[in-house]
DNA sequence: CGAGAGGATTTGGCAAGACTAAAAAAAGGA
DNA sequence: TCCTTTTTTTAGTCTTGCCAAATCCTCTCG
């Protein structure tokens, strides 16, 4: 059994080594914002339960049973960020620290009723994608704002942030999942993007453009085509 | 800030002292499967931290801090049952141990938006009434089955159980809250109960008999009545 | 009144998790 | 290569909660 602080500890793995192939100790005590030494101790603890394989100075990557059991906390996170969000009014930027902190004491048949109640949904309200109870599952990566070329337009489909305040400044501009985006110019070092998002000219800083992953539409030429038409 | 195996232990304290005046260390232990030491040293810690009044040797009662926080726990904990079973299909045998660890995690605003969906529900689905938000409270005790005059008529009103199956053994009866019932005999050394459910005959061992709380009604004389008429 | 009996408390241990400070290892720069 | 900086680990400490065993109160009965 996995206590409240290893789920979240397999959590950030999991997260972290999506990019990365492990998870160092400083970026798992950064996420979690705890002391390095704390995360070498769990680490221990982690893998000598199976959870992990932590090579020491190197990092730690998720053993199978390690990566099932972020995922169901991550199903459950996800669930019920959706269930808040759709039966009880909550908006976008509210769910988070509630889910995080319900994640750990929801059981697994509260969170599929969750789910069926909602029509087993695809998605959280950041447009990320719930594991299906008990299947494998990859999130495969999407290119974020930053990535994209000037000129080309997008759908946004996810955000990745959790403070309630940026979440709240983002939907003010319209940047929620599914928005419709164009990116014009992206200003020079670190400077701002100049987009627009549902028709409407915006303005956006670079650290929060990091957090949106969109998926670019394809090119449609401004004037003329030069496919075939 | 109490930890969750504070609240517990307000929780069983408040319930234990509303029959008695002050909950002693062995009814604390017994009521929540621990030492006996670890109630000692729970309730010096919760008297530091002024939600108890201990005195050593007697017992332990709750100051007006430690009952607002135990009275927020119930609610929370009755709440969070009657939102499983009305919105997510629960029975009341299924809703007690998910309830048990939800109740630590779910914030009061969470708790305030269930029960708003619910609208402002006055009982749990085992017939004990709901706190409302930071007001007082006093939950009037009633007499149970097993205090009714043979020949008395009531109401089942409060079923104070938490085993699933003793739960569903008892609804297989028909007794839920809500029941007519006509207690005929007991009989005697703690035996059995002969009694009416809802028009059906039905026997129940004395044991059970004391968790059902009851509503006695008015007394209605079989052969013409006494008083005027 | 004195002696038990039975609860209650104290003591000593353990495990989880967190922190800080110091030691060790890896990485990077000149 | 060697020396400095950064990162990790180790070591020691704290708090919360739990247990078991030893000790201590209290109350009742003879």
């Amino acid at each position: 059994m996995t206590s409240p602080a290893a789920q979240d500890y397999l959590k950030a793995i999991y997260k972290l080594s999506r990019d990365r192939s492990a998870a160092t100790t400083s970026g798992i005590a950064a996420r979690l914002r705890v002391a390095a030494g704390s995360v070498t101790g769990m680490l221990k603890r982690l893998a000598e339960q199976g959870y992990v394989e932590h090579v020491p100075y190197y990092g730690a990557r998720l053993t199978e049973e390690g990566e099932r059991e972020a995922l169901r906390t991550i199903r459950r996170h996800r669930v019920l960020e959706a269930f808040l969000v759709q039966q009880l009014g909550y908006t976008w930027d509210e769910v988070h620290e509630e889910a995080e902190r319900l994640e750990h004491a929801a059981s697994d048949e509260l969170i599929d009723r969750m789910a069926k109640v909602l029509g087993e949904p695809r998605e959280d309200p950041h447009g990320h994608p719930i594991p299906a109870r008990g299947r494998a599952f990859i999130e495969e990566p999407l290119p974020t704002l930053a990535d994209l070329e000037e000129g080309r337009s997008a759908v946004l489909r996810r955000v990745t942030h959790e403070d309630p305040e940026a979440l709240r400044y983002l939907a003010g501009l319209g940047l929620v999942p599914g928005a419709r985006l164009t990116l014009h110019e992206r200003a020079p070092f670190g400077g701002p993007l100049r987009l627009t998002v549902e028709g409407e000219e915006r303005l956006l800083g670079h650290e929060l453009s990091r957090v949106l992953e969109v998926e670019p539409l394809d090119q449609v030429t401004a004037k003329g085509d030069e496919n075939d038409g």
